[in-house]
DNA sequence: AGCGAAACCGACCCGCGAGTCGGTTTCGGG
DNA sequence: CCCGAAACCGACTCGCGGGTCGGTTTCGCT
C-alpha cells in the first residue's frame, strides 16, 4: 500500500561483463560483510574474492559505504519482490496475505543467509546513514503488514491489537528465529520452524487459523 | 541446563579510585559503542569521554576487544540479575514467571538503551569470539525462558508448542520492539508497549493470563 | 582493421587509530 | 614523612587498509 519503494537502481548503459563483474562483486561482498563483518572485510579482500582486483572494484563502487550501500538496496529488492509476489498471490484475506508475506520473508532470509546478517548487523558499524537505511526497509515491511493487519482488525477477525506493534513483533520474531537458525542454534529443519512460527504469529493475533472454511490463497505445505 | 553463567568478573584487589575510574570507562565506551559503533569509536575517544587518557585506559584494559567483553559481560550481568529477582518474586506459575523475566529483560532494555544496542550490534564488527560470547549470553536467556515453557506445556497450561523455539520467538519480538522503541520510531509509551507485548506473548502460547483471568475478548486455548 | 571508450589492473600514497613506553602523580602503610 | 607501588599521563610508533592514478587490456563500432 504505501511502500514508497525507492526505485531501486538507475540502470545506466553497461557492458554486459560489466554487469556480470557488478553481480559478482556484490555477491562477494554479501559474503564477506556477513562473515567478517562491513569494518573488517577489506577492499582488497572483496576483489580478490571476486576474481577481480582493487581497481576494478572502484570502477564499479565509488567507496566502501557505496558498496554497502548497494548490498542493502539489492537484497532489500530482493525481498521486496519476494513478498509482493507471496502476498498476491495469497488473495484478498489480510490473514491469509500477512502470514504469505511473513512466510515469504522467512524462506528468503533462510535462503540467503548473509542477507539477514547484513541487514541485522552492519547498520550501525557503517556512517548513520546507511543505519537510516536500514531502518527505513524494515519500516517499509512492518507497514506492509501492519496494513494487512488493520484491515484484519476492523473485519473482526483478530482479537483487539495495536497493528504497528503486532507487525513488529511479527518481523522481529522471524528475525531472531531466522538468525538462531543460520547459526546453528535451532536444531529443527526450515520446514518444521516454518510451521510452528506460523502458529504461534496467528495464535499471538487471536485469529482462527484461515485453514477451517476459507481458504483463499495458501498454497503448498511445507515439505519435509 | 540452567545458565551456567560464567563467573563474570574476578576482582583482585584494586584501590577504590581505581574501581570508580574502571566504572566510568566501561560507561563512556557502553555508550561510544553504542553511538558510533565499534570500530568508529576510538580509544582516545573514550578515554577522554571518562575524563582520563588513553594510558589510563590500557592500564584497565589491554586491549579493545577486551574493553569490549567487558561491556558485554558487566550487561549481561545486570540482565541476569534484574531477570533471576523478577523471577523468584513471581512465584510458582511458569506462566506468570515467563511474563516476569521477559518483563524485566523489557524494562532493562528500555531503561538503558545503549545495551540493547551492544548487545545486537557489535556482536559481528568485533571478532568471531566477541559474537559467540553474545550468542550464548541469549540463548542462556532463551533457555531460562524455555524451561518455564516446558513446564507450563507439562501442566497444560499452554497449547502445544516447541518450547525452545517460542522462547526464541518472544526473545525476538521484544528485542525488535525495544530497539525500534529507542530509535524513535514507535510512538506509545513504555508502558503501554509492555502491556501490548504482553497481551501478544501470552495468546501466541495460547494460555489464559495466569492471575487476573479477565478481558474481555480473550479466548481459550483452541486445542488442548 | 583500427580507433576510442569502457573495463580493468596493481603498485603506491597517506591518514588514522590501536597499542607502547618512559615518565609523573597519587596513595597506602610503616 | 618517606618510600614503593599502584594509577595515570600523552607523545610517539607503525602497520593496516581505504582510496588514487597512470598504464594496459578488452570490447563495440564503422
Amino acid at each position: 500500500m504505501p511502500a514508497d519503494a525507492p526505485p531501486a537502481e538507475i540502470e545506466t548503459a553497461r557492458q554486459p561483463r560489466a554487469e556480470a563483474r557488478r553481480g559478482d562483486l556484490l555477491a562477494a561482498a554479501t559474503r564477506l560483510f556477513a562473515e567478517r563483518g562491513y569494518a573488517a572485510a577489506g577492499m582488497d579482500e572483496i576483489a580478490r574474492a571476486a576474481g577481480t582486483s582493487k581497481g576494478g572494484l572502484y570502477f564499479h563502487f565509488p567507496t566502501k559505504q557505496a558498496l554497502l550501500a548497494a548490498v542493502i538496496g539489492r537484497a532489500a529488492d530482493l525481498l521486496r519482490k519476494r513478498v509482493a509476489t507471496a502476498m498476491t498471490a495469497a488473495g484478498d484475506d489480510p490473514v491469509a496475505r500477512s502470514e504469505a508475506a511473513l512466510a515469504a520473508l522467512f524462506r528468503t532470509l533462510a535462503k540467503h543467509r548473509s542477507l539477514s546478517r547484513v541487514l541485522a548487523a552492519e547498520s550501525v558499524a557503517a556512517g548513520p546513514g546507511v543505519r537510516e537505511r536500514v531502518e527505513r526497509i524494515e519500516d517499509e515491511f512492518v507497514a506492509l503488514i501492519a496494513a494487512e493487519l488493520r484491515r484484519a482488525l476492523e473485519l473482526g477477525l483478530t482479537a483487539p491489537l495495536d497493528p504497528e506493534l503486532a507487525a513488529r513483533a511479527w518481523f522481529g520474531m522471524v528475525r531472531a528465529c531466522i538468525s538462531a537458525w543460520a547459526g546453528g542454534r535451532i536444531s529443527a529443519p526450515p520446514g518444521e520452524l516454518e510451521a510452528e512460527l506460523r502458529r504461534l504469529l496467528i495464535r499471538s493475533a487471536g485469529a482462527a487459523p484461515p485453514d477451517q472454511a476459507d481458504r483463499g490463497g495458501d498454497r503448498c505445505p511445507d515439505r519435509p
